[in-house]
DNA sequence: TTGTGCAATCTGGTATGGTAGTGACGCATG
DNA sequence: CATGCGTCACTACCATACCAGATTGCACAA
């Protein structure tokens, strides 16, 4: 759900009490089951408490926050069924892309990958994590290119980074750089041949990587879910 | 989204106005385009403009008004772009949904949907169109079962019930429940076949019926679309 | 007649004070 | 010492008042 920070018109003391409170908690540094309280963020901000109850109510409806009446406000837990039902749409999502790039892609959207890959490569040498993580985004958005459904790389990008933020907890790296762009390389060769089968294979296998993170993580930081 | 409408704590003045107001959206009773204030509502309610306020805000969140500062408050058209998003989605799911359905369907789900079929046919010869939604519902949510993603029909029913609400702007019946009942019959026939091929067919060939309805709409109701 | 500018009056945004529900702490009592 | 009860501090909710941007319309001048 797009939160309309596209917002053309003036900013407001509540959008900056929003976007600072939203990266945040996405960012982890305010941690799931925290309190915070309406006084106390006016106090850091020095407005008053009401763009901050504003803020409050748009985390409680984007499911960051949960506000109980008369008690307190804490940040919410992660949910293991929303975060199953990210997983599956992206997956469902990102397997029909591909089923309709194996009909209407053309040798641009092959040489558009290609060239990404080729750009993957270069990332991965020089050990840059942050740019292999903005080309990883590039490529999967040129995949939706190759479908003909690129107004879906939002919905991609959305359940994407739902699940990513949750990794961080994780000591480990989820998956290397080397084991991604082997993914990817066997992805963008599978669609080159057109073969559907192959490219369902291993966009599942690809998108699988991070379902035995998430697992673990469940496990070692239990208090952070609600269920 | 959920909106949280499980409220297990007290009920606020926000919620009362929060769930007239949604109600009169969803419903078309109050037109897309259509302005309304703070003030007004709050007079009509007997409350503060906080309160009101709020529930605008919760409102905005689901798009279902924008707020522009200082100028005024409308009801929101509709966005060609996201129904695609939706229907994209609901397509994408069900259809994945399916296809596990043909690994792990058992007997009893074949049985359920024979047993759903038979209701349709009874509420269909009644000409008892709310019910036949209703058993429509419990036959996409069956689906879901037989296909071992029961978590998933929230997703299904959100994004139908996004769509759904458009089509009464259609003077005619989007399809008749002849239409609908026949294709729930080729979808549970080809289900229990454990005919992939079939079964992704007619589920397309079903859901695609409301694309027509939705292109009339756009045609016809131009002016209730933003884009 | 037409164009410009000012002012009245809309809008939503913010500040502040008061209310009621909730939980925790401490004191009194068995 | 354990338990029950009352008080108090804290929470979010609501109402009121005020502010600033935006619009509208009318008056006045060209």
């Amino acid at each position: 759900m797009a939160q309309s920070l596209a917002k053309v018109d003036r900013r407001t003391n509540a959008d900056d009490v929003f976007d600072y409170l939203h990266g945040e908690i996405v960012s982890l540094r305010l941690l799931p089951g925290t309190r915070i309280s309406e006084i106390e963020v006016a106090g850091q901000f020095d407005v008053s408490r009401q763009p901050v109850r504003e803020a409050f109510i748009r985390l409680a409806n984007l499911d960051l926050l949960l506000v109980r009446p008369q008690k307190a406000t804490v940040v919410r837990q992660f949910s293991s069924e929303k975060i199953k039902r990210a997983r599956f749409i992206r997956m469902a999502v990102e397997c029909e892309i591909l089923r309709r790039a194996c009909r209407s892609a053309t040798p641009l959207h092959d040489e558009r990958l290609r060239q990404d890959l080729e750009d993957q490569q270069a990332a991965m040498e020089e050990r840059d994590v942050e740019r292999f993580h903005a080309l990883d985004y590039d490529f999967h958005e040129h995949l939706c290119d190759a479908g003909d459904s690129a107004l879906m790389f939002g919905t991609i990008a959305e359940n994407k980074a739902a699940v990513d933020r949750i990794c961080v907890l994780s000591l480990s790296e989820p998956a290397t750089m080397e084991e991604l762009h082997e993914d990817h390389m066997l992805i963008a060769d599978a669609l080159r041949r057109r073969d559907e089968d192959e490219l369902i294979g291993a966009i599942k296998a690809h998108l699988s990587r991070l379902d035995d993170v998430i697992a673990g993580i469940r496990k070692s930081h239990a208090e952070f879910f609600e269920d």
